[in-house]
DNA sequence: GATGAATGAGTCTTCATTCAT
DNA sequence: TATGAATGAAGACTCATTCAT
């Protein structure tokens, strides 16, 4: 029998490439270079990922996911109020701590045309969806359509993190208060700022 | 050096790219795709852009600001709440009539690192903050910082857009009920849905 | 290496081949997909044979070998003249029915400098030179230098085969009664046409 | 005004390919090398040339036409017994003096499926059949299908070039005297051996 | 013998940009 | 100002072949 599979060469690959993107750059950062840093051969790389685009996506989608498992579990459980704090807090906060992936995301790009929804993109509006509904069934937060609010928070998270990150360098607390202040008014059935 | 020798050249060049961006992507589109479309040689292009990107980024400049122009009046010169109303109208409606250039904003890539922010961005969150803080200081809306409240509110739009325009073909109007009413909640001091 | 340990595995693998060459051309069929193709593993082909090119060699080989073998009784004990019409139309009729390896023959690529012959060419100019010197000293064919014919007589056939199959798609028995005209007028001591 | 197209640069291009086919052969042989050899930037060459199929062919059509120019008038204007030795002669002699072309013609296949007949071969026929038609207008040739004869011709003459120069280095004019003594009794209507 | 994961060399081509005219 | 021929860097990807199991 032949070798097989080796799930951690997976890892290896993406924990290379994420250092040589982050450190040179996606368009610098090279398939050999990523290979080579990895340990293998060129041509491995391609049984484990189509092409570098697919690098990138699963570099951004291991973000977004690692970002709802962190996210998630602060505004579930607790009151809404809390919720919003938390949620907010956590999402800024792991934004900074993964400031490449951000800046990585921007750099994915759809070739042109219409492109297929990520399936990360789609989990985290899944997860976010289910924490808004929950609200909303016990009557704390206002009943808006929970598809759209679920794609407002995504985008304010994720211009924040854009105007942090991708066009400045600067901490994304400092939008912390503001935003959580406005998600409060926004959502909460009876807050008197 | 990207003289304005010929304002008729400059803007047959901006529509050559417009047009052949639509139609067959960025990627495919050459510069001298462009220049023969516009009726004059490669060479000549570069008298009044200095790059291919530079075209893309007039491009998106031209939406944000023409974006801005047809919102602004919107949401100006009236109550806050019918300034929701029609800003957020306008403006859905402004990216529904452009999609073409929303996808290419999807397109403009930041090299890698740190980006600086295109000046139109920079005009569209002033126009926004002044149109935020008349009402701030006519006391109908919640004292928010400005320049949040500014940025949130373009994230929430853009996001739409790109969910729209980028991952789907879907109209934004569905979103406009939602996002104007969170937004009543969240700015006006006094509302009861 | 190449041994011949399962002689039905060898046929499997040149079936398979012969089948994806037509199909999806030279280029476009890997080694794997002719094993996948054969139900064994990529690597178990090369222990039937050397390299790809070794598979199309045989296949060449193959044809060339069945060629003269349909061709040969057909020009054999009888009279010169009617070795003649049977022979060409043998042929031609064989090269009907086999247009997919005279196409791969036009593939098999010399490397670029001197190859050697391969010996199937050998085998056939040997037959064909025995056919000729038989009726070379019955004295009914001119007695020409017989290596040289051979050759000349191949070099028809073959050329028939890749205008027809080739550079073209069109039945290779619209050439049959001029060439055994010729070869009658060529060949034959005493003909009167 | 820009630079003018130099046809000179065409001609530089396919002596410095012709020089480095025959010296590495055409798999060694990169563009960058034959630009560099011409004295070019790499991307010139496809200002000439849209890849190096092309420039093969043109190489292959260079040497096809050139060996009509060069057989043809030897076998024109004179009585057809004589056409026949000096166009043997001519042909040979001329592949003889061009046996680095005769190896490239048989480098340049057909990628796998039906390929369009390459121009210059159907003028190298058509120039054939011409000299053909002639003799037999004036009946010292028998009537034979001219189509037919003029393709079997340049198949022995192909044969035999690929015999001498791809899969051995002998001289063709060892086939000299028996391909013209066969033609002669293949085409002259009155010929005695 | 059989497997199939791993190897890694190798180049054509594009096209944004420049600059001689 | 306009032209368009010339430049030349740069890298993802394939796939025949190997070899550890």
């Amino acid at each position: 029998m032949a070798r097989k599979v080796d799930p951690e060469k997976r890892e290896a690959i993406l924990k290379s490439a994420r250092e040589l993107f982050k450190q040179c750059g996606v368009e610098q950062t090279t398939m050999a270079s990523i290979a080579g840093k990895a340990g293998i051969a060129t041509g491995t790389v391609y049984l484990y990922f189509d092409s570098k685009a697919k690098i990138i996506d699963a570099l951004c989608d291991y973000y977004l996911l690692d970002n709802i498992k962190a996210v998630a579990p602060e505004y579930e459980n607790t009151d809404i109020q809390q919720a919003i704090s938390r949620g907010v807090h956590a999402a800024l906060k792991h934004a900074s701590e993964n400031a490449d992936l951000v800046r990585l995301i921007d750099q994915r790009r759809s070739i042109g045309g219409k492109t297929n929804r990520p399936q990360a993109d789609r989990i985290v509006q899944k997860t976010l969806r289910e924490g808004l509904a929950k609200y909303i069934e016990e009557g704390s937060m206002r009943p808006y359509n929970i598809v759209v609010m679920a794609e407002l928070i995504s985008g304010m998270l994720e211009w924040i993190s854009k105007v942090c990150f991708v066009w400045s360098d600067v901490d994304p607390m400092r939008y912390e208060d503001t935003l959580a202040e406005m998600l409060r008014h926004a959502l909460l059935k009876n807050y008197k700022g």
